[in-house]
DNA sequence: TCATGTGAGTTCCATTTTGGAACCTAGATA
DNA sequence: TATCTAGGTTCCAAAATGGAACTCACATGA
């Protein structure tokens, strides 16, 4: 019976688990929020997590061999990069946003909320919902039932 | 200009680092995972996900003094407790529905889904969308803008 | 009575990760 | 020539994790 190690999650059946295993590490899915929110420069990424910079290095590569960002020159001479996020990173966009709104409910703090999510073209505040979109009814624990497929 | 650290991000502004610092650790969100689809005992925890014992007793504490699992008695002498998830427990299903339909696209494996999210009623499969309750668009990197209140 | 088993942990030590600070590199600037 | 900038890397100490054994309270069976 062997041991589960944190880096056999990569192939993990379980989504969730394969999920943790590119971002349920420190740090990383908080930097990837501030690519996704436009912060692309090791510097400034550095500057406003104020985490160690070899833990960003670490961290951004780690990113990269996901599928996650894409680093970028955004000068030659000396050559500079940039990160990027990929289309996966930005699918991930309403995920994170249907967890700021589980947070704001069962984690609330005083503090104001540095970001929101607004409607591009109304610039109204948008309310997550997370939906079946077979049927359109609201998905709560309620609601669903979890089959167990295996074990 | 101070250094953040992980103990800190209980107490930030941003919804997605205080998540993170209830789920973000190394298996908390397996942990959870697995009481939501049932799994409750100690050993029958550290048995499925074979993690070593006081890990896990670190983060059912943790989890347990966030709110998001009670300790419950099943049996008295010798007294034995159970984890069960609370409704902010519960309330995250969702998310965790959203994740994994981000992870069967954008992480595939070849391995089978060990769990399959069914509607309760009719016992079919959901297919799980993020929409703004306000207009009932679906949310996706497109149509929202990040709006930076602060700094 | 004694040995064995069970569930839920705790303790101890080795290995990995992370934190903190300094250093390196290629050019730009003064 | 000296200093600055962006994007790292290197080094060492501190903290977290892995692995295994041990504890505790009771139950069970011989």
């Amino acid at each position: 019976m062997r041991r589960m190690k944190w880096t056999d999650l990569p192939n993990e059946g379980c989504s969730v688990a394969r999920t943790m295993s590119v971002l349920g590490d420190r740090w990383t899915l908080l930097i990837l929020r501030d690519t996704l929110f436009g912060i692309r420069r090791f510097d400034d990424i550095q500057k406003r997590l104020k985490i160690t910079r070899h833990v960003l290095s670490d961290r951004l590569k780690r990113l990269e061999s996901h599928g996650l960002l894409e680093r970028k020159p955004y000068q030659e001479r000396p050559v500079r990069y940039e990160y990027h996020p990929t289309q996966a990173a930005r699918d991930f966009v309403p995920v994170m946003q249907a967890m700021t709104a589980w947070a704001q409910t069962h984690l609330p703090t005083e503090k104001p909320e540095p970001y929101r999510f607004l409607d591009r073209e109304t610039r109204q505040p948008t309310d997550p919902k997370v939906i079946d979109a077979n049927t359109g009814a609201e998905i709560t624990s309620k609601s669903i039932w979890v089959e167990t497929t295996r074990r």
